[in-house]
DNA sequence: GTTAGCACTCGCAGGTATTGAGTGCCAGTA
DNA sequence: TACTGGCACTCAATACCTGCGAGTGCTAAC
């Protein structure tokens, strides 16, 4: 595919990318030959630019305008002709930072992520919260509010935290309460789901309200599990907005449903989960219809066996692709590597070695 | 200022506004005439259209244009003419029912609730959670994670969870942190703030290790209580966007910085948790200029001396005030029964009476 | 006080002319 | 053969005009 263009479509082509990703204005032959000092006329790039339109690499919106990628355009440009634009060395040491003050709020990274990739790349975020891949049981706690209603604490191994409310038949002291809750955390140290239907009747035994709260874990247990891919948190709304493409009001409908809904995004995450490096889908690459004028860059990020989680970039297929999948992959090794810090990883960061590969799957 | 106006005017008055609030059309005299059988001609009913005008309940955008409420107008509306419009039976036994589904999942009423709110009246809605107005210490938990790392997380008495993680100086076991533990919970059983830290020279004679955790307590209730009236849920920028007035892009742009943003529905938060019943501001009433073309219906919930929290809607000024209120106050209501129920208030439900006055509070 | 009648205003939709950006092609040139 | 100047052609965008119709405001009469 790569042998299939000279050298000199291969050029063009990369600068009316680039140049389209930039102004987000047709391209014209007479504007590449003047503002880039081509040294041939426009007339001469006036033919390429047709033959790179046969080839289907670009398009036309109609006859008195200029050229616009085609989604297979963009595919040919993130392969093979785009340059690294890495974050600066001041933007990197802001974004450490903010990290930095909030390291010990454990919840609030995600919600900094989400912001940081929104504000630094000018579009909507998506960031899932680093999950293990099952659930495992951490430690439980009872608290009596009132009476009889008590507040269950459930905390999984990966950092999540559940919280239920639950009636019992009779008032229970808590102290009573605490006994119960160490009973169970004892037995029920690291256990799977599985692991915990299996331990029911060691624990039953006790009482009956052990019954009660270990269903109540167990369903507690399910629930995340259910929810794994589905906690995607998204920011950046506003900032997507100032793109030139949400001048109309329907694209604007059309970005709000694929955030809120998240459903279209839903999709994308196995995946991403699945393979390590940088992720982009282009348009209509993706399965999903509603997807077909947006581009999603995606970073897993995490400690592999610990917890993992995704992160990216939605925005219209005119996308700054170099400057997202850089800050997209940044972000990711930032947040891995306060994970790791957390879950006592070896100590190297990969924040400093921004030349991993980047793995850019179709999806 | 009720005395002012002839029957007659109220009535047109009221015929105008419930017209524009259901068409978004601006209204003619000769419709109202022909629609609601009027006994006088249109050329009377122009005439009482142009004192209404002068009296500054009325607008015009052009002389060939029917008439649009002001927001003089809509609250006079709101204040003396509207009835009230509660929900159907129908639709509050649906919400009894989606609110019994998650009746123990604490933390997904709130977004349950905005999600109801938005459903049922086509606009956007915010929910702040139900907070204690101080900080009480409820119970404290340690985890160990890894080596020196551990989780702290912290219940409040309102039921609020912070976790934060935390790093040692040196390796601790899980037995130390859980006795470290069980004694500051015994120690600061309810504690404000303030009193957390006179009990700070009795708990740190202990260990070391207590005073950085009572420093991260005492630091994690400060802020919760610096971000009491801050954390803003909204939901239902969909369904308002189905509102006419949203087909330019530049009042999209607004109520979504209004959303995100929060700070405009900020200010809102302070007047609407000190008084009872529903508050109504419209448009131009607002403090801030950015909320100037919206109004919001604002109702406190929860159980007085123990949690409470403000929910609402916001819209076009042209907002179906008697449903919207309905709605409002509903959601209220049903929010505060399963506080009630969860804080073992007396058991009269208050879903019931729908028929509370409404405190039409300009703010 | 009410009303019929009518002039007047003004947004809006449709139609046409103009403009100009940009292509596509061809014939000529190195 | 590869490139280029020239030019016809296309087509969106803009401006401008016109007629239509909705609705008001006023006035004179009841």
């Amino acid at each position: 595919m790569t042998a299939e263009l000279s050298e000199r479509r291969r050029y063009i082509l990369k600068l009316v990318v680039q140049e389209y990703i930039e102004t987000s204005v047709p391209v014209a032959s007479e504007l590449l030959t003047r503002k880039y000092g081509l040294s041939v006329s426009s007339a001469t790039v006036r033919n390429e630019l047709a033959a790179l339109e046969d080839l289907g690499y670009l398009m036309h919106l109609h006859t008195s305008a200029g050229r616009i990628p085609t989604d297979v355009g963009y595919r040919y440009y993130v392969e093979n002709l785009m340059e690294r634009a890495p974050l600066s060395s001041n933007e990197q040491r802001t974004i450490r930072h903010q990290f930095y003050q909030v390291r010990s709020e454990f919840d609030q990274w995600i919600q900094l992520a989400g912001a940081v990739l929104a504000r630094t790349t000018q579009n909507a975020s998506v960031v899932t919260p680093p999950r293990a891949n099952q659930a495992r049981f951490k430690h439980l706690e009872l608290l009596a509010i009132y009476e009889m209603t008590l507040l269950l604490v459930l905390v999984l191994h990966d950092g999540t935290i559940r919280q239920q409310t639950l009636t019992l038949e009779s008032a229970t002291s808590q102290e009573e309460l605490s006994r119960t809750a160490a009973r169970i955390n004892d037995i029920c140290r690291d256990a799977s789901p599985a692991r915990l239907d299996e331990l029911r009747s060691v624990i039953i035994a006790g009482s009956t309200i052990e019954g009660l709260i270990l269903d109540t874990i167990s369903r507690a247990m399910q629930q995340y599990e259910d929810q794994l891919n589905r906690a995607i948190h998204s920011d950046g709304l506003i900032e997507a907005l100032s793109q030139p493409e949400f001048t109309e009001v329907g694209r604007v409908r059309q970005i709000v449903e694929i955030l809120q809904g998240g459903k279209a995004i839903g999709l994308l995450i196995p995946r991403a989960l699945s393979s390590s490096g940088v992720q982009v889908v282009i348009g209509g690459e993706h399965s999903a219809n509603e997807m077909r004028a947006y581009s999603v860059v995606l970073s897993r990020y995490g400690v592999d066996g610990e917890v993992v989680g995704v992160l990216g970039v939605v925005g219209p297929t005119r996308l700054a692709y170099p400057r997202t999948i850089s800050a997209v992959r940044y972000i990711a090794a930032v947040m891995s590597d306060m994970l790791g810090d957390l879950y006592g990883t070896d100590g190297s960061p990969r924040v400093a070695n921004d030349e991993d590969a980047t793995e850019r799957g179709m999806v």
